[in-house]
DNA sequence: TGCAGAATAGAACGGTCGTTCTATTTTGTA
DNA sequence: TACAAAATAGAACGACCGTTCTATTCTGCA
């Protein structure tokens, strides 16, 4: 039958965004069930436990995240323009829905002591797309355009960093200026890292470089 | 009378340590009830509601973050000396504490769709300290320390950064060259803003820069 | 030493939680 | 159209939550 799939997916819907506001943890079958207009027990009969729900909800952000930021930059050439797709791509995803939350930050701070299936689903999530972040960066040094001795583990790590800044500072701190500190960031790390590491980014600074695309 | 006012420091002193846990959010009067081995009522009564205590837990934090980051660091002269020692004593209390967590990052998440007492406290401890770290390299630039186009609020920025990824690849994905990455990204961002900016983090790979003090 | 007041205990409250059970309705199909 | 199965509703459960109320115990000072 299909009826109930259908629906399914309305309440997923509905938990994804009761999540990136309130958190996995805040998920709450009886809240869920007022918004999607349901019984408690109509909506707990989909998934079967709570854990179940939140990994549902987890793997329908991991599909989202992955159609907004990581499909989209595989149409950019391999190497820096790759690289500065996904980082742009995710800026847009964690900057112009600052109103909601990104669940990978979010639940990492919620599970990172609370072993167990919601944690690891998360994690997995996680992993998988900064392991894609790494391969972008990789293959910018594969083709030449990075210096021979970056470490681009080091430069992922870095990028993070500052993904993660902009969400706290944003969000939490309601710094107008995370945006831009962001964008310079990168630009920084791109000029560090790059073949002609003579820090382009003082000489000439740029307003918003990645407001392309 | 002052017994009070020893048991309500044994109770903040076990709630800190179950927040670093499980969050401010995570706190349960009956939990900590248990811990103290004390009635939920003899607990409740220093307090007088459950805010009142997540705010005292936060102002503990504050008072124990504050002597072990940033006082220690006042000791250091004036420039980048004390920037580099309050980075290393965060980095110290984030990372070496890697066990528990940091109230400062998982309470942001935690409130910063929560308006509330409980927010406008956390947000004013960790906006101290933020300044705190901006003036330290404000002052490093006024002396002279400091390329005269370094943006000292860019670089508290992204040191910033550098703290949330480590503590996020660190405690929720188990990344043990976390603390590593965030000690060289510290000092790529020194030697970027520096005087002589000549990107000397390349020629000269530093394998633990920080480990003194 | 006695006594006021502080400190703590204990029980109970209404509320929400996830979950289970049993009906009832709705669906897709033979 | 009838019927089995899927989908949903409704009530109830035990557990924990923050909070309130009323005792009881303890403490420090006159």
């Amino acid at each position: 039958m299909q009826k109930g799939q259908h629906t399914k997916e309305i309440i997923v819907d509905a938990a994804l965004g009761l999540a990136a506001q309130i958190g996995l943890e805040g998920l709450s079958i009886g809240t869920l069930a007022e918004v999607t207009q349901m019984s408690k027990s109509g909506v707990f009969a989909h998934f079967g436990s709570r854990e179940e729900l939140q990994i549902s909800v987890i793997r329908e952000y991991y599909k989202r995240f992955s159609d907004e930021v990581f499909f989209p930059a595989m149409d950019e050439a391999r190497g820096l323009p790759r690289v500065r797709a996904l980082f742009a791509n995710w800026m847009k995803r964690v900057a112009v829905e600052l109103q909601s939350g990104c669940i990978f930050i979010s639940g990492a701070v919620e599970f990172d002591d609370r072993p167990g299936p919601v944690r690891e689903a998360l994690a997995s999530s996680v992993r998988t797309w900064l392991a894609a972040l790494y391969r972008a960066v990789v293959q910018a040094k594969e083709e030449g355009q990075l210096a021979d001795t970056a470490d681009e583990e080091q430069m992922a790590f870095e990028i993070h960093g500052l993904i993660l800044a902009l969400h706290y500072e944003a969000r939490f701190l309601n710094n107008p200026d995370s945006i831009k500190h962001a964008n310079t960031g990168f630009e920084n790390i791109l000029a560090r890292y790059g073949k002609s590491n003579a820090a382009e980014s003082f000489t000439s600074p740029i307003s918003n470089p990645v407001s392309k695309e």
